[in-house]
DNA sequence: TAAAAGTCTTAAACTAGTTCATTTTTTTTC
DNA sequence: GAAAAAAAATGAACTAGTTTAAGACTTTTA
């Protein structure tokens, strides 16, 4: 069996959690579709019902919501080999309030709402997959939703640092600014007084 | 079969993503350990390798975490029918940095690590149950975390007293000013300013 | 490759939320 | 049910983070 490079990725990824045959794999990479998309551009908007969870094989792609001010609150980064897409909407098949976009030209692979209920059917070992997925990444939000309460700015600029290296240089300060929560004109001050430290 | 009322509860709570028969619920109910937790003393503490994940059958608890300086950060509340403990002790079997505290005497019924796996291995359905209980805990974390970095602490007030109404009642204005993440004194301000509106 | 658009920096005036100290009110305990 | 302990309220002085505005630097686009 051969399979390209995206899927390897993919296969690969999930092999971390459960084991898969040939035969299993085969009809995983059947249910799904391979998604690209150009810097700048949305692969989703507020308003409409999220069709797809994504796997990234390349780029890089921030979610975000819009305040009634029409600022920006990013809820993630996600990066190769990282999952995303709006799992609210995707569940309850209601308007998403978040916009994605790319802001590398990336590629992706997404699994539909209706593949991902066949998915379970044909192959239940992907309930583990995912109930393991979903607890680590409940781990993360536990943690990321206590630091927003309780840590400073500057703290919780240099726990992202120190945690996401490879996402910190790909991203522009005022989408960091928007990730940590605070206005581009703060996380300017805090950068230039952590690094003088 | 007959089931006391704490083991309907829980069976029921579970009913509502995964069908079991009668002979995998006595299973299920002969894996937990039953729990009871007299108002103020801890269920478990900082430190320790959490031993079991949790479901409230009666009571009320906080988990919550102390920062540098002593002052407590409240991760939720859970009161009657809900789960908690510190997913990510009991997964990596790491120590945990969580506190939870009966606020009201409270009891609990108990999954322990062990029994967790052993759950797995005989009724595989269990991995649905929580992949889906994973789930929506993720999306109402992933919310919490935007909040936390996006509203002022009286729009989250305004929040959690609407989502949460039969909590609110229960806990005092203390520890409600520990989970949105002001001082005290600033939610006393809060308050009277939202009730004088 | 020039112009336009977007990003980053700096600074002054402002606001949301903290700290500290004191008093009043409510709850707990013996 | 009185005394002690804890929670809530209030206010003044403070700090973290915002707003607005303007200039410098960098990237994108025609």
């Amino acid at each position: 069996m051969n399979f390209k490079e995206s899927h390897h990725l993919i296969l690969n990824n999930i092999s971390r959690f459960i084991h898969l045959t040939e035969l299993e794999k085969q009809k995983y990479v059947s249910l799904l579709t391979e998604i690209r998309v150009k810097k700048k551009d949305f692969l989703m908007q507020a308003g409409e019902i999220t069709k797809y969870e994504y796997f990234i094989t390349k780029g890089c792609l921030k979610v975000y919501t819009l305040d009634e001010d029409g600022a920006p609150h990013i809820s993630m980064f996600a990066i190769e080999d990282y999952w995303t897409g709006d799992i609210s909407s995707f569940m309850t098949k209601e308007p998403s309030r978040y916009y994605i976009k790319a802001t590398e030209h990336s590629e992706l692979l997404g699994i539909s709402r209706t593949n991902y209920d066949v998915l379970f059917q044909e192959i239940p070992k992907f309930e583990r997959f995912y109930r393991i997925l979903y607890q680590r990444s409940l781990i993360s939000y536990i943690r990321r939703s206590n630091h927003g309460i309780s840590l400073t700015a500057e703290e919780r600029y240099i726990i992202f640092k120190k945690k996401y290296p490879q996402i910190i240089n790909r991203i522009t300060q005022k989408d960091l600014a928007a990730y940590i929560g605070i206005t581009p004109e703060f996380m300017s001050k805090i950068i230039s007084k952590v690094n003088r430290m």
